[in-house]
Formats: C-alpha cells, sequence, structure tokens
DNA sequence: TTTATTTACGAATACGTTTAAGTGGAATGT
DNA sequence: ACATTCCACTTAAACGTATTCGTAAATAAA
C-alpha cells in the first residue's frame, strides 16, 4: 500500500501541523471547531482511514476485544456472540474470536498470546478440561477479563452467569412431581464452579424430596461423541431411570437416540429435560423440556461490564448480575 | 504497560543489538544458530511477546483476516467460521468477526474500515440486501478477498460455493418423484447469485417435468419472522401446495408451525424440503428433509484459498471447487 | 497600560518493530 | 600474494500516530 492517505496527506493539503491534524481526528479541545470541520471535511474526502497499528503503538488502545470460546459451532456460545458483537459494535470495537476446542493447553497458548496488546480486554468461557487456573490469575492481573458463563471459583474477575444451582434444583423437582424416582444426571464442565453447582442443585433437589442419592445414576461428558451415546445407553441400560436431567445441551440429542434405538418412549419411560438453547426443542419429537440460559443476554452484560472495566467506571461487585435461566416445560418431561 | 519486555530488553541482555535479535526472532539465515538459540532461549524465559501493533506497523503484516458475515448464530455460519478458524489456527493467524445482519450500509462501513490495514485479507459471505456491488469491487482492487457461499456475480475475486442450481433442481424432482404436482418455493437472497441458481434450478425442474411455472407459488424471505410465518400461511392457503422448497433454514421452521396451526400432516398434505444445517433436523416431527451444505467444508476451503492469496502461490481458476450439498430424504417429503 | 490567562497551534519525540545498507573479518579463489 | 566472496552482525532509518512541551497571539484581568 503505498501513497495512502496518512495524517501527514492531510497536514500537508490543509499546510497545517500533523499533529493538529491527529488532535483534530480525535476531537481535542485545544483545536478550533474551524480546522476541526477542516480536517474532518478533508479526511472524509480523501477516505482516510486511521492506521490502527500505529494509533495502537502510540496510544496502547487497540479497539478490539477477545473472546474465548469451547466452540463456536453452538447455540448457547454463538448467541453469547451475538451478544458481544452488539455491544461491541457500538463502540465500534472488533471483535476476535478463538475456540479453543475444550483444550486446555489451547487456551493457555491463547490467553499467553493476548498478553502481547494484542486486545484492550477478554471474555472468556472456560474450558471444560481446564484444570489449572494459574494462566487465568496471571491474566487477570494484567489485562481486564470478564468470564461468562463458564466461570472458576477462585478467581478475582467478574463472572456473568446464571442461576444455575435453582435451575437444576428447579429441573430436578419438576421430574419429581411427575413422577420421577431414579432420576440420572448427565454430569459435564466438572472443573469449573458451573458444573458443579448444576450438579449440586440436583443432588440438594433430590435430598430434599427424600431420594436417595445414587452414584451410578450420574454419568459424566465425554469429548466423544459415540463414547457418550454407549455411555447413556449403558447408563439406561443397567440403572433404568425414569428420569433424565442433562446439563448440556450436547447430551440432549444423544438422549433421543438411545431411547429411539432402544425403543423406549419419552416421556413415558423415561423423562428427559436439557440445559439447551435449541431453536427446535419445541419441534422435537418429543417436544424438548429445557432450561434455556439467555444467552445473548449473557453476551451483553459480559461485554457491558468489559466496558466498564475499560472505561474505568467503577461499579459494585453488586452491581453484576446473576442471570435467569428459563425452565420450558414440554412434552419430554411431561 | 511499563517495563515489559521488548526487543531492546532481550538485546541489551545478550550484548547484541535490537536488529540481531530482531532477525532471530524471525528465524533470519542472517543471524548464526548460535545467537537465534541464545535468543530464543532469552525470550522463552522472560515471556517476550512480540508487539503486534509495531511489527504490523513496520511489516504491513497483521496476522489477522476479517470475517464478514450476515448472522452468526445461524447453523450454516458458525459451521464455517469454524472450519475458517481452524485453517487459521494452524497458520498462527487471528480471526476478527463482523455481523452484518443483512444489512449493506452495515457491511459497507466493515469493508470501508477494513481498508486501513487492520487485516491481511477479508471472507465474506454477502448479505442478502445487498444491492450494489461498488464497494466490494474498490474492495477486492485493495485487499485479497474470498467470497463464500453467498456471492455475487460479476466480481473479480475467488468464490467457494455450493451446486446450489443442481441441488435445488434435484430436491424439487425428489418432491416430483414423491407426487407434488404443485411446488412452492421459499426464495431467498433475490440480489445473490446464490440465490438466483437455487431458484432456477427449481424453475427448471418443474419445467423439465412439464409442470406449470406459477408465480404465485414464490415468496420471498423478509426480515420479519413474523411476516415470514404469515406470508407462509397466505401462501398455502390461497395455493394450496402439496410441496414445498426452502432456499434457506430460516424458512423451514415456521413451514413446521404453519402446518401446525393449520392442522396439515406433513408429509402427507404438504411435503417439505429443505436447504439447512439443523443438527437436530432427524428429531423433528416429522424428520426435515435437507439440503445439507457441507458448511464446515466451505469455511475450510476459503480460508484455504485466502492463504493461498497471501502467501502470493500461484493457482488456477478452476482449482477453485465447488463443492457438492448432500440431499438427505427423510419423513418430510416421502 | 501592564500582567495574567486562555486559545490554537507546532516541533519534536516515542511507541517497538523491521529492514536496507553497511562493516569488519574470516574463508575462499586465483 | 591479493582480491573476492561470505558470514554474522550493527547502524540507522523508517512505519503512522499520539502526546508532551512550548509558544505566539488573542483575550481578560489588574
Amino acid at each position: 500500500m503505498k501513497g495512502n492517505v496518512t495524517v501527514k496527506t492531510l497536514a500537508k493539503e490543509l499546510n497545517i501541523s500533523i499533529a493538529t491534524v491527529s488532535k483534530a481526528l480525535n476531537d481535542s479541545y485545544e483545536i478550533s471547531i474551524d480546522t476541526k470541520q477542516k480536517v474532518w471535511d478533508l479526511a472524509k474526502k480523501l477516505k482516510y482511514e486511521r492506521n490502527p497499528a500505529a494509533s495502537n503503538l502510540r496510544s496502547h488502545k487497540t479497539k478490539t476485544i477477545a473472546v474465548i470460546i469451547p466452540e463456536i459451532a453452538n447455540n448457547f456460545f454463538s448467541l453469547a456472540i451475538n451478544g458481544i458483537e452488539e455491544i461491541a459494535r457500538k463502540r465500534d470495537y472488533h471483535v476476535l474470536i478463538y475456540q479453543t476446542h475444550e483444550n486446555s493447553e489451547t487456551e493457555i497458548a491463547f490467553t499467553d498470546s493476548l498478553l502481547s496488546g494484542r486486545v484492550d480486554g477478554i471474555l472468556i468461557s472456560v474450558s471444560s478440561s481446564t484444570e489449572n487456573y494459574e494462566h487465568f490469575k496471571e491474566l487477570v492481573k494484567k489485562i481486564p477479563v470478564v468470564f461468562f458463563d463458564r466461570t472458576i471459583e477462585d478467581i478475582d474477575a467478574v463472572k456473568i452467569t446464571t442461576d444455575d444451582y435453582e435451575s437444576s434444583y428447579n429441573a430436578a423437582c419438576h421430574l419429581i412431581e411427575n413422577g420421577c424416582k431414579n432420576i440420572a444426571y448427565l454430569y459435564a464442565l466438572n472443573n469449573l464452579s458451573t458444573g458443579q453447582k448444576r450438579l449440586s442443585g440436583y443432588q440438594d433437589a433430590l435430598r430434599d424430596h427424600n431420594l436417595p442419592a445414587n452414584p451410578d445414576l450420574i454419568i459424566s461428558y465425554d469429548k466423544d461423541a459415540e463414547k457418550n451415546y454407549d455411555n447413556i445407553k449403558q447408563l439406561i441400560v443397567s440403572q433404568k431411570p425414569d428420569g433424565i436431567i442433562s446439563s448440556i445441551e450436547e447430551f440432549a440429542l444423544p438422549c433421543y437416540y438411545v431411547c429411539r434405538d432402544l425403543g423406549l418412549n419419552i416421556p413415558d419411560d423415561l423423562k428427559i429435560i436439557s440445559f439447551s438453547n435449541l431453536s427446535t426443542a419445541p419441534l422435537l419429537s418429543p417436544s424438548l423440556s429445557t432450561i434455556t440460559q439467555p444467552a445473548f443476554e449473557i453476551g451483553k452484560e459480559a461485554a457491558g461490564f468489559l466496558f466498564k472495566i475499560l472505561d474505568k467506571k467503577p461499579f459494585d461487585q453488586d452491581e453484576v448480575p446473576t442471570l435467569k435461566s428459563t425452565l420450558i416445560k414440554r412434552e419430554s418431561s411431561s
């Protein structure tokens, strides 16, 4: 790119210094309105675009945020990104996307590389395989970070989450009220507080209804989709649960397939409810009862708080909301 | 960020010039292996991270690409991004995401702003409301661009598309073979060659089977979801089609809802097939027949060609593949 | 009027990196 | 023996912007 139009071009054309041009472009109070207008007009006319690299190098502002998520091809996360993007857009910020694919090392590589000053702030939904949090602890000391949905307990940062405990407690109650006595739990996000809260909700609901807590009714998520299918099948065959709570969306469809393959009727033989943002939940056969997180809102809130931090707007920790998921009762659990 | 470790730090520590350090970090042939090793070791030890802004400013390389899409919360696009990200990851490239929300002005704002040198290249899937292509024509002259899926006809750039014409021709044939004589077409992407090819496929299939082409059987997509529902309902009530081809996924679920609300049975009263990447298509009631595009592959191919251009690797226009969609026949069309 | 203050601008430098153009000395060629 | 090439490194100048500091003129305060 040669002959690109820079502040220099504008300065020469208007017979003023590049300092003045730069200040005018930044709407500095030091510059008269006349001069500003001239600069703006010419800038528009010549299609001047500020060089982001130079600007960033000098000012240490990138107008860019990073979003680190496990998987983009996931209803929850793509909706969350949607929310994030909407907020970023309003501020003319750029959004970088990084997928960890639930791999902790990839996650560490990303966070490390983002220390170079490429972004002003980071939004993270933690990978489920992450066990060691040292890289996060280092990270939050050096750059503004907001966690969303998938968070870890012991870290000093803003975290936007939903009422995971209550959601799963209520889901379990719902199944119990509908007659389930032997409810299985499909566990995931084992290392994250998010996952643990969901599990606790389930467990406490059983306890509060004087139902036994059978550890064999709990299986954990596997990255391998086939294994998940097998594990679920195994669980259903051996434990004969009459209800299933799936703590992540990825478990829901396999349940349907297993039931179909085993000739089980949902909800008569087995009631199912799943955390999910599937738009097709109402059209499944039978329609799927869901705990639906406000993914879009979560993204917006997370981005909003990140910008509050970037703006150095002070806020109190208890201004950070815990968003509410919606329990949508459909055929699969009735 | 003060006291950050830079090439200067490394140079001072090792008693060599910063030029040597820089070259060593870039694995230049001018530097002895001993020196390189020392630099690399120290860099790792001190957790040196190259400042991207400075690097970019000097070298005009950003190691960043932009992806401009209509909507991220869409199965097709999130899968495509997944493919793009995978390729970018291998090259240590960063990926910026921009959503146009099918708004042409937003699209123009993005392309304009990307002229500032923020990215090395751009991947675009064109907004459906885009009617004027001047901004694209300017864009492709100034920066490497690859279009994917949603492309426009008259532009000199690599375009990764699927066999839209054939897919929709085959879908129509499939419905005709299953007895449909009055097939409606849910039109979308009217301004794009993608949309036109899909329409032509449908029309030609009718013609080849001596079926009349009734323009009243064709309705166009509206951004407003409710209007789409109404339009479909109106179409079904007034034209009484026995088959529907939906040229985008967004039309599929409304069809189901309309049929449910009108008490129509799919597929007995009305057969449906839709372009779609819905993972739940097999579990819908009835399961949805789809034309499924290889979204992930499209993303990978598009990114692959963008990098070929960035690498200045010459390639022939006929190396650019047209990927094949899969027609998956399920209950909704049988 | 004199002095202080404000306004509107310019000169110069720094941000951290890459790179063109050297340089001194060792190795090679004739 | 000398010239030439090559190696491994250094010097210095960019890249385009933001910002500190300075200053002349205009205005206000005394």
